[in-house]
DNA sequence: TTGTTTATTATGTCTATACATTATCCAATC
DNA sequence: GATTGGATAATGTATAGACATAATAAACAA
């Protein structure tokens, strides 16, 4: 029904082709949302092209969230109700370096206890866990950067009991010696007290940006990490959504 | 060379198998960063599947991050320098009925006039463009959880002159009449002075969180806003990485 | 009208094959 | 030894066809 011939603009692969000019359709309100589009077979006839490459180019839009497909019914344009933009959380020196700054890291303090109870550890460890503690910070063009608390599970990596991370950043170390299964980050403002106002060498009180993450392998946490920025070093995500799609398009600041 | 015969779990389709028990070696650190996979032709030969089956699998991982390719080479793990986690901003709306709160919207004010030689908004729309500028409130089973602060740009959205906002949010509206091809997300902290602190409800200098964002649609700029919730609300960004790979792996709090 | 069965049909998966594209390797040459 | 150039091989793209699956719609029965 819906006209199933469109103009392809000859760059790239053909299924890439394809989706963007069915992106181009939505995003010019074309084809708004809760429109069926052309079925597979129709535009598979229009573009004299095959059905799978018709096929790749709208899984592509699914997995972009632009589209939403149902056996029989069709394959319409997705309601657009949330902004999806990855956020790509770099080590501290990938980021400086992206930023041509130079970069230092800086231990503060290194100790091994096991997890007592408290919230910090007990409930996020278990009871009794192992763990290293590491207050570190980052410092590009010589100002801190970021202040960062880390615990790291020993049941899990016993190899850190032997680093003493006094050169090398915990984050950087635990990306080349652990694989992980699962993160969660947590987003919050605060204003930074006493401790890490000194290391951020900002004003008591002057706020500040804390991404917690706990990495998870399998069931085991692996480590919890809180770093903290100061408030004004903005965290830039970026994403151009529908016409170029997959993944990689992040930018940073 | 290497031993390209493992085990798939016989659950779903023949490539997420594939996918999943690639992902697995990669996540159990058999294959380590740098570490060449067998070839297609390997795994269509010791799993008797077709060789678009395994491309199909590779090719997942691949957006996923996990793999890189490189013709003639081989595909290799990927180094994994960055924990990169889908952001989803919902609607204020959406985000409160996830939560179980009540949800009330609030018009605080609404001007049209055009930018002017300010940073906020001629350096992002370009000088003289037709402005409807918006503060509005977010509640949450009655209190403030979030002020916002936007600029829409009539010359794209005419038919937002039209609309007073009294009762539909701005952001519920542009999604709904707005389709956008890029976005932008600023995260940064900053102590509430006054007018967002009584927006908020909160202390003069309290810590805040802010999420600046703007969407553009080709090369004009639909709208900027500025989304300030209390530093003490916290946003929660979650993904299982490589098991199951695809989207919609979020969750929030 | 209501509920059940059946046929239809669009998507979902998978295969076998073909050719294009290019890094890489290796051998011949300068 | 360094450069050149071609053979090789692995990925990249595209095709046609097949069957599975499941949701809809139509036909039928209670």
């Amino acid at each position: 029904m819906a006209d199933a011939s469109f103009e392809l603009d000859g760059q790239g692969p053909l299924y890439e082709q394809i989706r963007k000019a069915i992106a181009r359709k939505i995003t010019g309100r074309e084809w708004r949302p809760g429109h069926r589009i052309p079925f597979e077979n129709e535009m598979t006839a229009a573009l004299g092209v095959s059905r799978m490459t018709v096929n790749r180019a709208i899984n592509a839009l699914v997995s972009d969230g632009l589209i939403v497909r149902r056996r029989k019914a069709g394959s319409f344009v997705a309601e657009q109700s949330t902004l999806d933009a990855p956020l790509t959380i770099l080590t501290a020196e990938a980021e400086a370096c992206a930023n041509g700054a130079t970069y230092r890291y800086e231990l503060l303090s290194r100790s091994v206890s096991p997890a007592i109870r408290d919230a910090m550890t007990a409930d996020r460890f278990g009871p009794g866990t192992s763990l290293v503690c590491i207050e570190a910070r980052h410092m590009a063009n010589g100002q801190p950067m970021m202040a960062e608390r880390r615990w790291i599970n020993l049941d899990v990596v016993p190899a850190a009991a032997n680093e003493d991370f006094k050169t090398i950043a915990p984050g950087a170390w635990l990306l080349k010696h652990m694989p992980w299964s699962e993160a969660e980050h947590v987003i919050s403002a605060l204003a930074a007290d006493g401790d890490l106002a000194r290391h951020l060498e900002i004003a008591s009180g002057a706020p500040c940006l804390r991404i917690e993450r706990r990495t998870w392998i399998g069931d085991a946490t692996i480590t919890f990490v809180e770093l903290n920025y100061p408030g004004d070093s903005k965290k830039l995500v970026g994403r151009f959504q529908p016409l170029t799609g997959g993944r990689g398009n992040e930018k940073r600041s």
